[in-house]
DNA sequence: CCGTCATATGAATGAACTTGGATATGTATA
DNA sequence: TATACATATCCAAGTTCATTCATATGACGG
């Protein structure tokens, strides 16, 4: 039995005792494996290399700035206070998941959120927070 | 000059070469300088720890598992895969965050989802990764 | 072409995080 | 009170991540 399979077990077991019947904890456990198989038909690995892509100071703000339009790398640098490198990092990262989308003239990059659901997840969030 | 305030002088430098014009560039570094005070006045730290709790692939999970209503340790156990100190571990970080709320009756801790912005929030994620 | 400029990438360091086994805490039951 | 049990906390090890200096790329102007 695989390793997987038996932290299972020793989870359905405990199960079992709390419920009494062990009919029924069998029919609990499947109700639970169903659910299981519906978060991960989602693809958790993509939604989460947003969230992780959203916490992190330096990004939140790069995303918040970007509210107001589309902006190039000087002006950010300016407005967080950081240096060069450490926008352009994280931008890539903003970048790779969806984020924002990159526009380049000559020597500048401009950069915008790719969609409206960005603003609409940092006001959920912001909701959140205030309670 | 502290080394903050030398990050600030060389990028304003880099806009005011941008702009040709040193009086313009003064001008617009004080509008970036407010923005940023913006975006600074909310409580970014609280709102990153939320992100940050929502973007691990377990946290994620148990969320999502929440979404179906109040659920005990032993169910996320199963439902999940992991071992308990884990789902221990995380829920204590989510309960941190305010992504959750913790009941305890008994030997039993059962948790629920602290608010619908929490649903929103994944549902918005899930719209921006579809794209 | 050559130097300058805006931005991207590489590399090294240190901090923060996840993981899972071992142990502690607190509750119920006999 | 002793035991079994659900959950929380501790600890050590491995991994990921942010940061920033240095360098590379690629575009423009002379």
């Amino acid at each position: 039995m695989s390793l997987e399979a038996e932290v299972r077990e020793d989870a359905a077991d405990r199960l079992a005792r709390l419920m009494g019947d062990v009919d029924e904890a069998k029919c609990a456990v499947k109700k639970l494996r169903s659910l299981t198989r519906v978060i991960e038909g989602d693809d958790l690995n993509a939604e989460v290399n947003i969230l992780k892509a959203m916490g992190d100071p330096c990004r939140l703000a790069i995303l918040k700035f970007l509210r107001e339009g589309e902006r190039c790398v000087c002006e950010m640098m300016i407005a967080l206070n950081r240096p060069q490198s450490s926008i352009s990092h994280h931008l890539s990262i903003l970048k790779d998941a969806g984020l924002i989308k990159e526009r380049k003239d000559g020597k500048w990059s401009y950069y915008r959120l790719s969609d409206g659901a960005v603003i609409e997840i940092i006001n959920q969030v912001k909701l959140l927070e205030d309670e």
